[in-house]
DNA sequence: AAACAAACCTGTGCGC
DNA sequence: TGCGCACAGGTTTGTT
């Protein structure tokens, strides 16, 4: 579900809510969210503890904690953060609840796919190894076509996977890289190192452009509304989808053609075939 | 290296 | 109404 728009409104909303707070109370409803460690590792790494930041490096938020230890959520499919007063009911699929004072902050996750785990960042490298593998994040390092060229370089695979692989570019989801891909008239399945300059220099203007909208509009809420910032509020930026969840409609963009659905690498992709080539 | 499928789960929407 | 199936914003793992 939440892609780095989403998780970006997410972090903002715990900055100004949980952060430099105290937390008194840690219960876990759900071993599965806290498998990486234990559900008795998470209650003694947080209670008692402050939230001294909430970072964001692609879709995982980092938060350094007062005790030396990090605390990381990743929302992965259905992973929901939910700011609310203490003692109102919980909805259904809260598996981790931390109290502050008066506040909650409840994970809420159906599909249990999301995680949460205190770790040492001593040891970052053997207990969150993902971390040191993520590429670049067009949002909060440096980010130009310099870097992007040097991002697709040296692969044939189809430019949206390398868009959508986590070890390359941080951050890029299902979602946003249809959307970056068609304001960059660039075809999905173009060998990514054949792009032409001119179309690097395009895609990565679009990859700037594309997520700094979609955090403004605070992310994109499909028609289910799973996603929802801190406070249970949908974000925006689906009236912005161009193609996304289009097939089958007029091309906003040309205005004649009609937006195809595709597969690539398993993930439905949509796009012009007049605009994108 | 790369392409694919499966796996992890639950919920929803659709055709019949 | 109910049933079965396809499909969903992510990522890892295993198989050709």
């Amino acid at each position: 579900m939440p892609e780095l728009p989403e998780v970006e409104t997410v972090r903002r909303g715990l900055a100004d809510t949980i952060v430099g707070r105290r937390i008194d109370r840690v219960e876990v409803g759900r071993e599965r969210t806290v498998r990486r460690t234990s559900k008795q590792a998470l209650i003694d790494g947080l209670t008692g503890v402050s939230i001294m930041e909430v970072q964001r490096r692609g879709k995982y938020l980092l938060a350094p904690l007062d005790s030396g230890y990090w605390m990381m959520v990743h929302l992965r499919m259905s992973g929901r953060l939910l700011v609310a007063a203490a003692g109102t009911e919980r909805p259904p699929h809260t598996h981790v609840a931390l109290t502050f004072g008066p506040d909650e902050l409840w994970f809420v996750d159906p599909r249990t796919f999301g995680e949460v785990v205190v770790y040492d960042p001593e040891r970052a490298a053997e207990e969150m190894p993902e971390l040191a593998k993520l590429g670049v994040d067009p949002v909060v390092d440096r980010f130009d076509r310099t870097v992007l060229a040097r991002a697709l370089a040296g692969t044939s695979r189809p430019v949206k996977t390398v868009l959508l692989d986590q070890h390359r570019i941080a951050g890029l989801g299902n979602i946003y890289t249809d959307e970056v891909l068609h304001r960059a008239r660039v075809r999905f399945d173009r060998p990514a190192s054949a792009l032409r300059p001119v179309e690097i220099t395009r895609l990565s203007k679009a990859i700037v452009e594309v997520l700094s909208a979609a955090i403004e509009a605070g992310g994109s809420t499909l028609v289910d509304t799973q996603y929802v910032d801190v406070a249970g509020r949908t974000g925006e930026f689906q009236h912005q989808h161009l193609v996304y969840g289009r097939q089958d409609e007029g091309c906003l963009t040309c205005e004649k053609a009609v937006i195809r659905r595709s597969t690539v690498g398993g993930r439905s992709t949509f796009y012009c075939p007049r605009c994108q080539r």
